[in-house]
DNA sequence: CATGACTTGGACTACATAGTCCATTTCGTG
DNA sequence: CACGAAATGGACTATGTAGTCCAAGTCATG
């Protein structure tokens, strides 16, 4: 087994990083289903199989967990909108990233949100690092669309006055707030009359 | 001293409506700065002034308070909404409706968000009965919308084809994900941002 | 003014949960 | 193989929080 140099200079083997990754996943597939408030160090425990002591070894408290959660998912999400979104440079292209998000989120009848989301609108009152975090993969995320919608530019199917910074801040509003209209509704199609008005005023912009 | 019938058939004499009042205040006030999981029933009765037997006297337990406050803030919500839109019937009128609401979040840097859409993100994994009512509310907001964008269209500032209800969905879901991302960043910008798109895509659907 | 129901005060209990501690096991390294 | 550092197991403590209980006070009503 080989050992590896952690970021503050603590020794980890693999079998330590395992078990930290196993406690994270667990805690993040709580914190998704239950909310970071109603997810319990207990319950952490339970689900991923390791001890007390384990836990407090990877992790300075419940906090610190919660960061190394927000961590995972921004990380899985900006993953998977950089696979979706690094190479649309279409409407139609931005359209089907729109079904995508829509059909997955249809499969639990909008019951959870959006992650990165529904951890912000938990934590950014109570944790101020965490907020900070969420508030730049937010803008990470953003910057995707922005890639987007300047090749859309380039391309001429959109023009060059349009402000894409504005427009992707809309975007990124119209699909959190989609979100979370139909995690309250239990129904997807608010979500989706919500970002299909934000791509309908995109493609607008290029016929007038 | 008068007594009142309630609904349920108990009687409740000014003097129990007034405590009951000052509970739901400040059980109000509390959840909606340190979120609803973070308030502790003892937080609530120290702010209020009550005993702990007056809390258990009017309210079952913490989610039967938590559904009260729900109706506190929907109300609050619902008529200042009303006052605020009932009688909209131009852009003009919409815009300085979206700025009142801008202006109002800038005060607190958009610290805490909207009430009811920071209650329903925490609330309505937990308490299905607090996330119909919720969900509910923001059915009847957008009822509000709704006739605005009716009055629009009456007026030809809106064409008749005009899907008002998707309108005011996706103008709901503007708002809703301006709120959260200005509470995330602790900047408005991004609500003002996102509630503008919205407004300026109902308004280029009148010159199309 | 007497009565009983409504209202109030606050101590008390039960329990869940965060966090601590130390003995034991596993593993990399010389 | 021997040693020490890292990793692990799980019992234990402290504390905060929801919820209970009963005695005392207040008020509408006959």
């Amino acid at each position: 087994m080989t050992t590896t140099e952690s970021p503050n200079g603590r020794r980890l083997t693999t079998r330590g990083a395992k078990t930290r990754a196993r406690i994270v996943t667990a805690a993040a597939e709580l914190m998704y289903v239950k909310g970071v408030g109603s997810t319990t160090l207990d319950d952490v425990i339970a689900a991923s199989g390791v001890s007390k002591s384990q836990l407090y070894h990877h992790f300075a408290g419940k906090d610190a967990l919660v960061r190394a959660v927000v961590e995972h998912f921004g990380a899985h999400v900006i993953q998977r909108e950089r696979d979706a979104l690094g190479h649309v440079s279409t409407m139609a292209g931005l359209r089907r990233w729109r079904d995508a998000l829509v059909q997955n989120n249809a499969l639990r009848h909008g019951a959870y949100g959006c992650a990165l989301g529904s951890l912000a609108s938990e934590v950014s009152d109570h944790d101020e690092i965490a907020r900070r975090a969420l508030s730049e993969l937010f803008a990470e995320w953003q910057g995707l669309l922005v890639g987007v919608l300047r090749r859309l530019q380039d391309s001429g199917a959109l023009p060059p006055e349009a402000s894409v910074d504005q427009l992707a801040t809309g975007l990124m509003g119209a699909l959190q707030g989609g979100y979370m209209l139909a995690q309250t509704a239990r129904d997807v199609a608010p979500m989706a009359t919500s970002i299909d008005m934000a791509l309908a005023h995109i493609e607008s912009l290029s016929s007038s």
